[in-house]
DNA sequence: TTGCTCCTCACGTCACGTGAGGTGGC
DNA sequence: TTGCTCCTCACGTCACGTGAGGTGGC
């Protein structure tokens, strides 16, 4: 868990690992096919073993991303790249080893750097702090016309910390029924020494997995809503991307308030749907 | 609109604009194909041309519905077929004339009957209310801590009925954005004599549409809202059926109350997944 | 040496889409 | 007759997956 290798590159399989839990279709063979495809170029070790630095990481992520959620077919996406509009040397962090800003180089290679964002640093360590099992998710059916859910962002530090025994014993979930949670991306540990501890954005999601396995839904079933909220962001991101370029803090509370905005509706939209289906269910469409 | 055909079958095209809304990615290619797997067997008429009954239409919802909640391949799906599990005969209708009950016939068809449920009946005419733009969706950053939004389902007949006009005027879309959030299944309109009324949740549905639009986001863009919630009632299709297949009353509400909550639990996950994501991404991931 | 990961290259596969060349029906 | 929809059949395509046969590194 904590061995950040060395060396500045991963090999194939690490950044397998490291990308399933964001894109879970992503295999050596689609990596190795994409290069094929020209949308990729790895470094290659004197054995040809490919050598995946961060900014290569980040354009594989990029295509990735292009794919589940604009659905773009590979050929677009290259032209795209081949324009250069995007970067990917990462932001706060030296730049990798391998040159592309700076000196010339014949491998085609992403143009000026431009950084993003960044700053997103490792948590302190808090004390463990037992959260007694609190009320379950309890839903009902009520009447309607109360507007629509408002979707909350904010960046409060979280007050709550679990070792995955406390998440255990708040839930109900077994720690392996926990891990996949975590290995499916929908669940993360804050790795705090020897120890990995869970906020409550995380108690939260094991509490809903906890519900749904009551009834019978196991955790694969949930990654859905994993997908679809990606697919949700990235529609978004374009909008919010232009505002955060800014870097101002008054352009992030804009982007924040924006999101949340997008957010809200979006869910709207989404119950809306979900109320005609289920209709037509229940009445036997 | 009003146009049923006297005929008892439809053509392929037909075929196609009937099943569009809910299944966006059909095409005409794409029945052929399913027919030269094996998976369907329409009749023909004397020129060759196909003839798609109710029973033939049901089958190919069933296998459209396989392929995308369920993300099976299509030996899978024919193997499930071949088993004769499901039963695509139309309920609360007449049999269609082609025979699969009773006469014996050499085309292989589905086995017997067993009605899944019925009555889904054409609404009473209403008055035409207007109802006075309400105040527009307005979302706001808060506190957390407030537990799962309450997916609400109730048959309520709605209190609202509006002409393509009046919706129109309601949310500032035009009627060609209202046909195209139409033609893509997101909103319903119910024929009543020579117009289309809308009711409450289409005003809602465009009402958000409108919303997002005023951020630039397009119709088409919101497809996936659509798409997501017919994944989600995938998913508790397979535990609400069960219990609706015993038809009493009390089954129903058990079933309406089962939706419910795992339509909150949904939500709370979804939700969930959406704060992560978008925290990344203005976190600069 | 063993086990594991990695490599290439050819071929397979899955789910369609396209396009030529033609017929049917109001 | 015109326009539209429908037909078949062959071939193309897109995005990979598989599997043989081999090398590299702790």
């Amino acid at each position: 868990m904590s061995s950040v290798n060395d060396r500045s590159h991963l090999s194939i399989g690490e950044v397998l690992s490291l990308l399933q839990a964001d894109f879970p279709d992503v295999s050596i063979s689609k990596i190795r096919f994409l290069e094929s495809q020209g949308l990729l170029d790895p470094e290659r070790t004197p054995s040809g073993y490919r050598k995946f630095y961060e900014a290569d990481i980040e354009r594989l992520r990029w295509i990735l991303r292009q794919q589940r959620e604009n659905f773009l077919p590979l050929k677009v996406i290259k032209d795209r790249l081949a324009k250069g509009e995007i970067d990917f040397t990462p932001a706060g962090e030296p730049h990798s080893p391998v040159g592309s800003a700076g000196a010339p180089t014949d491998r085609p290679r992403q143009p000026a750097p431009e950084p993003v964002a960044a700053a997103h640093q490792v948590a302190t360590p808090a004390p463990a702090v037992v959260h007694d099992a609190p009320p379950p998710v309890e839903p009902r059916l009520s009447a309607p016309e109360r507007g629509p859910a408002r979707i909350v962002l904010d960046d409060s530090s979280s007050a709550v910390s679990l070792s995955i025994d406390e998440l255990s014993k708040a839930t109900g979930l077994t720690a392996r029924e926990i891990g996949e949670l975590e290995r499916f991306g929908m669940l993360r540990s804050r790795p705090t020494g020897t120890t990995a501890y869970y906020d409550d954005e995380a108690l939260e999601v094991a509490r809903v997995a906890a519900a749904f396995r009551s009834h019978g839904v196991e955790a694969r079933h949930l990654r859905m809503y994993k997908l679809s909220a990606q697919r949700e962001v990235g529609l978004f991101e374009q909008l919010l991307l232009p505002i955060m370029r800014k870097h101002s803090s008054q352009a992030r509370q804009e982007a924040a308030d924006l999101a949340g905005d997008l957010a809200s509706l979006g869910d709207a939209l989404r119950a809306a749907m979900l109320r005609q289906q289920l209709r037509d269910l229940l009445d036997g469409t």
